[in-house]
DNA sequence: CATGAATGAGAATTCATTCAT
DNA sequence: AATGAATGAATTCTCATTCAT
């Protein structure tokens, strides 16, 4: 059982909010310390300077996404199942936490080669997840003769756009049934035949 | 006819070429200046600060982009053929600049608002280009029933994310014929009926 | 009571030493800390920028000039003793301090508008200081039929430019009794009748 | 014969006319140079540097001022009359040239050390041509026992207080007929006797 | 002579991090 | 353990001056 420690969750908490919300440069450390009503030299009792204290917030936050995500999945019987189950949590996830994920994943790339070492490693997680899906779902021989990275590049970027603009630009954003339009679209295809 | 001026074209260079692989912030004007071989207060006799070079490097690339994958649709006849063309110079676009214009988008977003308006500006422009070929293609019935806006955000999000990854992990990319995969997986579906 | 705070005071004092030495623009952020033995950082804990760290200086000086002057007036009964008063704590003041607030008054109309603004409050301070009792004076009738605001410039402005030269050329400064005679000369006239 | 010189007249005009108004600091020399509708190399032709355009300026007007001052002077024949005359020629160039003269004298002693020497050099011009008259006027046995320097100082400095005022302040400043006030005021005292 | 593009020394300011209390 | 005053390395930007044309 994780030890309990109220200071360091206000620290992570309020830097998640303002990281995801302002990027890593916008955000002072002094921002964060006022957010979490505490004081600036407490945060270096818990992190060892701000880029760690991004690190573990992005680490934190992906941890619960991924764990969150893997077992609505696990949930889900077929690779259909389990890909509309990845669709739905991921637009339910951006709702509720808005978009925080989204947001430090685009903020990440611009921060630095270490940073992006661990971006790269959450980013595959996600990405093996899916593709474990459509390589099952080829093997239960369900699909056409997909390649199954293109495919998960395509359903992940789809719906990672349609996040994205959903955050960015709220007046256009999808509506609930578009998931379906899009979930329909991604496995029967645009084309008439 | 424009006047030539080499000076801020080594800049303009210079200031692309770091600002895309190293993002804002990493990058110093010293650098920048270094690069482009001309003194520090060079760069100030053309641009009002940092910023406005930064701005002024995304808008060059950004409208040669658009110009160039503009042209190449408006030669193509059929909705299914600009499609394609869309897909095949994005990833031309991609070899030959490294990836420039995908890595400034994502790096703009993590630098203020100012900078997010133009962004938000030229990326409505790029989905607007291929939502108006999406509802060409509806009003000719090529298409099934989809919602052409969410059919452009997938499209653009699957093709963004490739090229994204193809920057990031360069050993993993896509190969010549992933694009007739995905091309096809987005219009013909990925399911077997 | 107010909190007494150390650093913030040598900072002040510096300030005060070096821009009435030295101008405002030959005056360093750097050397102001260098003397005031405190990090650079430090001088922007206590005040915004530069520019608001001359104004502190300035009100402070100024104040403690008139507080100082002020009270010694009070203390005398009839115009001429007040007059008289003025004239000698002025010298006083002036050798004491070194001509501070007459070498900050003189630097600070060179130094924009903002700070122009200020001066101009605390010399008309100053300036009602010496026409209330020219004022007082002629209701007292005890002055020749003198315009007060005429009167006062003159007043002022003869004793300015006496501690002026005084601070500029230490040698040809004036002598203590010449203070007598300048008293004497304003009253009663330079010319045999 | 001096040989006459347009691009050097327009340049030290410019000169003059800026560094009064906005003083030494504030006065960027692409700002004389652009004023003067002439290169910004062409003012290092005539000048050595911004410093040498600033005392050139100087020297300038205040050899004129002198010239004009000392000319008016010599043709008057009593020390009273002298006086006077240093009185309204005072003030009448003050009204021509914007007070230039006194604002330049202003800005000087906030600007190092050598533009001082060159300050007090022409300061101490003006200061003997009125303690001549102080002295002529003792011999003469018109003036009290009076010590001429104190004379002179309180003379000059009610003077330029005055048109120092006059300048800064346009609302308060002085009448015409306050020059007449003035006068008697310093010759015949403040006081009933 | 005249010019203005090019330059870099120099200055103000920011902010992550330290450390004495 | 918690704090925030103190710090200075690092960065942007300015502007007097030079010099090739």
């Amino acid at each position: 059982m994780k030890k309990l420690n109220l200071k360091r969750d206000a620290i992570m908490n309020s830097a998640i909010e303002l990281f995801s919300r302002d990027g890593f440069h916008k955000t002072k450390v002094i921002d964060i310390s006022n957010h979490a009503k505490v004081g600036k030299g407490t945060i270096y009792q818990y992190f060892r300077n701000k880029e760690q204290l991004y690190m573990e917030s992005i680490k934190y936050v992906f941890e619960l996404y991924q764990t969150y995500i893997k077992k609505a999945i696990d949930d889900e019987k077929t690779p259909l199942d389990k890909l509309k189950k990845y669709l739905y949590v991921s637009d339910e996830l951006t709702s509720k936490y808005g978009s925080v994920v989204f947001a430090l994943m685009k903020d990440m790339r611009s921060n630095g080669m270490s940073m992006f070492d661990t971006l790269t490693e959450y980013e595959n997680k996600d990405i093996e997840l899916v593709l474990k899906i459509f390589e099952d779902g080829l093997k239960e021989n369900i699909f056409k003769d997909i390649c199954p990275r293109v495919a998960t590049n395509t359903f992940i970027g789809a719906i990672r756009f349609h996040m994205g603009n959903k955050y960015i630009k709220p007046k256009g954003h999808i509506e609930d049934n578009d998931l379906e339009y899009l979930f329909n679209m991604l496995l029967y295809g645009m084309i008439k035949e």
